[in-house]
Parts: C-alpha cells; structure tokens; sequence
DNA sequence: TCAAGAGATGACCCACGGGTCATTTTCTGA
DNA sequence: TCAGAAAATGACCCGTGGGTCATCTCTTGA
C-alpha cells in the first residue's frame, strides 16, 4: 500500500518516528537537566520506553543521542541559512545589509532554540578536544555543515571584490565562532548576574548591558564583524592624555 | 633576619612556595593527561605531598587548583598587555599596527602556553556554564582580567575616534573571544586531522591550512577583526552568476 | 624540654548512573 | 497458525577517583 516511489516503507517510517520520539525526549530532559546531569533511564522513560532500546536507536548512548540533536539542528540552522541566500532580492541590498541580515538569521535561530544553545555553549568544546579523535571529526562536521550554505556566497563576494581577500571558508568560520563568543558572553553574564541586578555586574555600564541584550547584539556584532574595530585604522595611536 | 619591611615572614614565604610547588606539579599533570583524568593523587605525589595535604592550600579541592592555574596565568598575561601599552612608542605607530601588536602579544602568549590553553579551551565554557554559579563568576572574572587592561586604552582610542564607538569593554571581549574561538578552530583542526594529513581535512585548500598556522594567524585575523569582512560595505551585493 | 597547636597524611568511603545482555515480547511472512 | 527473526526490556555490573577525617608529625615559644 505504501507507494512503491516514496523511500521509506512503513517499517523504517516507525522507526524514524521512534527515533524521534526519543530525541524530543532527550532534548527536554537535557534541557531541565543539562548533559551531565541527564540520566538515560529519565530520557527513555519520557519516550516510552526501556532504556536497553535507546541503544538500538544510538549505538554510542548518551554522547551519540547528544550528537544526534546536533545533527537535527544543524541542519535545519544550514536550511535558513541557504534559504536566506537563495532571496533573489539580495542583489538589490547593500552588502553591509546583506550580512547584517544573515546576523540575524543566526541570532534568530539560536533565540528560538535556547535549549540547544545551551548545550552547544556548554559541551561542544569539551567534544573538540575529546580523548576519542572520531567526537572531535564529528564536531568539525557538525561546524562544517553551518558554514557550508556560507561557503559559496562568500566566494563569489570575495571575487567581486565585496568582502576581503581572506579563505571564504575560514572567514565563515570566524563569523560563525565570534557569533557563539558573544552569545557565550551574553549567557554567561545572565547567569551570573541575573537579568535583575545589573549593578552587582562588572560589565559596568548601561551601555554594556544594553549591548547584551539580544535586540542589540546584532549592531555590536555587525558593526565589529563587517566594518572591524577600526574606524581609521591609518590614523597614528595617538591618545589624548 | 627576614627584613621587617617585607610583606612576608618566612612561614608565609614557605607557604607560597608549597603552594607553588603544588601547582606546578598540577600543571604538569593536567598537561600530560588533561583535567578529567587527572589524579589528585598524582598531582600530590609528584609535588611530595600527601593527598591530604591539597586541601590545606586549595580548599575547593581539584577544581580550585584548576582556577588557581587560570589565575596565576591570566595574571601574567594582563601584566604583559599592560606592559605593551605603556610603551610610548605606540603614539608613533599607526592604529592597526598598534593593535595589530596587540594580537600577537595574545597569540604569543598563547603560543608559549599551550597547556594552559588546552585547559582553557576544553574546561572555560563548562566551567562558565556550571552549576554552582560561583565558578560562574570566578570565570568571568578571570576574563575580566585579561581584558582589563585592554580598557582604557580602548577607551581613549574611542574618544580619539580611532576605535568605533561600540563599548570599550565588549569591544575587548569581543577581541579576546574571537582570537580564543580561532585558537579552537586551529587546535582542532590540528587535533582531527595533524598537520601531516591536510587531504583528509575539510577545510580544503591549502590556503585554509596556511592561515591555521601559527605565523599566519595574526594576518588573518588582524584583517577580519580591525578592518572587519567587507571591503565595499556599500557595494550592492550583486555577484557575478 | 615539653605542651599545644598547626600542619601533614593517606587509608577509607561512597554514590552513581552509563552500558550490557539474557530474557521476553512483538512482528513478519509463509 | 506458527516458526524464527527482530526488537524491546530492565535488572545488574562495575570502576572510579574526589573528598574526609582520625591520626600522626613537626614547629614554636616559653
């Protein structure tokens, strides 16, 4: 019955469901708990099922279902980012609009997934410089999958003279990792200090709180990303003492 | 006998130098099998103490010695950007210069630490992120240290219209993170895949591997982070099809 | 020399949750 | 209907090393 076309019969359309259903599962429990304090048992009892089953699903338990997760949202966080590039009407924009724009498709992105973000800040080095070398080869793939739908706009920029003369995939790197910097930042001192008590906070001033809020974050990070720290970079250091 | 101007008496001097003692030996251990899997019982025997005798000089046990060493190294690493700016010779030289010497002052440090960094790299978000907020806070503090220095002088170059008007400190912590984040990429990519096997890694070309080397590090990220991505922030983002 | 406190010591404790696998249950196709 | 495979299950195993504290040693100053 199944129509013969469609890729996936029955049988494996369950086991995805399944497979889903366990990481919905996970992705709660994680984020109640955080990774560490996350116990398989508690993930496959809000699943429904044994804890022995979570690892028909994902053979290398606990990390590999962490991984997992990454996967689903890297993916869907390479989707936007191409459909973003795909808008035919770009052309007509500035290229400082342009990437302010994608800014905010990567800010956006990981506002509406607070619970991911969490763990990515919190896990993703610690898997980069894993003993096992193959988590540290997933965690770059996992990167690699961000920064690709940036790679080929970013090469055709380049050779129109749009953006530096520097790697295309490199520089996509770096915006990538100077993004979660600054996220990293933010959340760390929310933590810390709590929206509420500002003054406890040695990031002193108004000014600074108001550029870790999430609506001002994009005009910090466009403007030190896009047209660099330097407002005359040839001008002689000459400080008014 | 010990000068009565000294600040310390002889007990205090053999305390610190116990202590001292007791962290070297951390930081040898720590390097060789990385944090997790360091023992205390290692770290003692290698500095001649008792296990016991750890908890007399690092109260919070292992993770206090790990924060000692941060401190300790973090310490040095502000003194050395402050020495670098109070050289009065920067008034000569031209805005990306200066700043470009600041760059490598961070990078050589870095160079030169590499077992610090390792630890930094792999345990600064878990430890940011962890539970007990005060490790939170003292992590932050830690950055704040680094960047201290780094305050005024970006301050006045602000004032002199050298700098963009963003916020001195998140600008310096902006700088700070992005080199961190670049100094992850490197080691990583290094990690999975050894300088000695470039075709297996994904960052694909050669020039991608030439800026992860040490040497080239600063050019690149000199470019990206004082003249920032765009060459023609202005330009429309029309790409040649 | 000795009392008293400071400091050093290391054997012991213990929680704990990830992973395994023998067994049971369910599914499939003839 | 049933045989055999596939999948689910959850009781059990297990290593580990950080932290504690009763005990011992050493320093100090009278």
């Amino acid at each position: 019955m199944p129509s013969p076309t469609a890729p996936l019969n029955r049988r494996e359309r369950e086991r995805l469901a399944r497979r889903r259903a366990m990481l919905d599962a996970a992705r709660s429990v994680f984020a109640e708990k955080g990774y560490e304090h996350a116990r398989l048992d508690e993930i496959a009892e809000r699943a429904e099922f044994g804890k022995g089953t979570l690892y028909n699903y994902f053979e290398g338990g606990k990390e590999d279902i962490l991984f997992a997760l990454f996967e689903d949202s890297h993916a869907a966080l390479a989707q936007r980012i191409a459909t973003f590039f795909a808008d035919p009407s770009l052309a007509q924009r500035s290229a400082r609009d342009v990437f302010r724009g994608l800014l905010n498709v990567l800010l956006d992105y990981f506002r509406g997934e607070r619970e991911v973000l969490a763990l990515l800040l919190k896990e993703s080095q610690r898997l980069m410089l894993h003993d096992d070398v193959a988590a540290t080869r997933r965690m770059l793939a996992l990167r690699e999958r961000m920064v690709e739908p940036l790679v080929a706009p970013m090469e055709a920029a380049r050779a129109a003279g749009i953006v530096r003369d520097v790697s295309p995939r490199l520089a996509a790197h770096f915006i990538v990792g100077s993004m979660l910097g600054h996220l990293l930042y933010a959340v760390t001192c929310e933590r810390a200090f709590g929206s509420a008590d500002p003054s406890a906070c040695p990031v002193v001033g108004a000014e600074d709180l108001r550029y870790l809020r999430p609506e001002s974050s994009t005009d910090m990070l466009a403007t030190l990303l896009l047209d660099g720290l330097l407002a005359r970079p040839d001008a002689l250091f000459t400080l008014s003492s």
